[in-house]
DNA sequence: ACGATGATGAAC
DNA sequence: TTCATCATCGTA
């Protein structure tokens, strides 16, 4: 039977943006307290470019919190958001280029901050690398079809000026990447939230 | 539409 | 040491 490895440190090394769509349809493996492992499939993802990417945290320079950033690819970049949401990023691109790609939705999770509520992932994570020995990395998944992706602009960053609009949310329709066969129907899709 | 909830970063 | 700001979510 096939072994399955972890998605590569190289495979993370490229643009935020190719990151956060081929990422669609891999699996976000992790590792629980009791040793079981559970599989989720990412279907919703974002991209955070760069220092001049202005919804990217690094936009305003290193700080200690966004630093993981400006290292290696493969890093967990984990945050707290509003005080309760643990955010889940993995750092993408060379050293010196402050670029990730938020993991905002895995089959089943709709939302960042129910995702790692569910899988256990907090701050213990960040600056660690998506590897089995840290208990949280990927694997590959099924290859998404062109046409089963959307993009649409970044949750939550009005703020960002002409970036904020920037198609850079990547989303597949878990219901739809489930039957394979199915790919000539393209199911409902999903109501999303909207800019304010 | 809004409040919960707390770390972060910048100003003072 | 304060203060505004959040890459959100649940309830209304």
């Amino acid at each position: 039977m096939k072994v399955i490895r972890p998605l590569p440190r190289r495979f993370f090394d490229r643009p935020a943006d190719q990151v956060a769509r081929d990422l669609l349809g891999s699996r976000l493996v992790v590792r629980g307290a009791d040793g079981r492992v559970s599989r989720h499939m990412v279907c919703e993802t974002e991209a955070y470019l760069g220092a001049h990417d202005l919804a990217c945290h690094a936009a305003r320079g290193m700080t200690p919190r966004n630093a993981v950033m400006f290292g290696p690819a493969g890093i967990w970049y984990v945050y707290l958001c509003y005080g309760m949401h643990w955010m889940l990023n993995v750092v993408t691109g060379p050293p010196g280029v402050p670029a990730a790609v938020l993991i905002r939705g895995v089959g089943g999770h709709q939302g960042p901050g129910r995702l790692t509520r569910a899988l256990g992932i907090d701050a213990r994570h960040g600056g660690l690398p998506a590897a089995r020995e840290t208990g949280l990395w990927f694997e590959a998944g099924q290859d998404v079809p062109p046409r089963l992706v959307a993009r649409t602009p970044r949750i939550g960053v009005g703020y960002a000026g002409a970036w904020a609009e920037k198609p850079l949310r990547f989303v597949v329709d878990p219901e739809t990447l489930v039957s394979v066969e199915d790919v000539g129907r393209r199911s409902r899709r999903r109501p999303r939230r909207t800019e304010a």
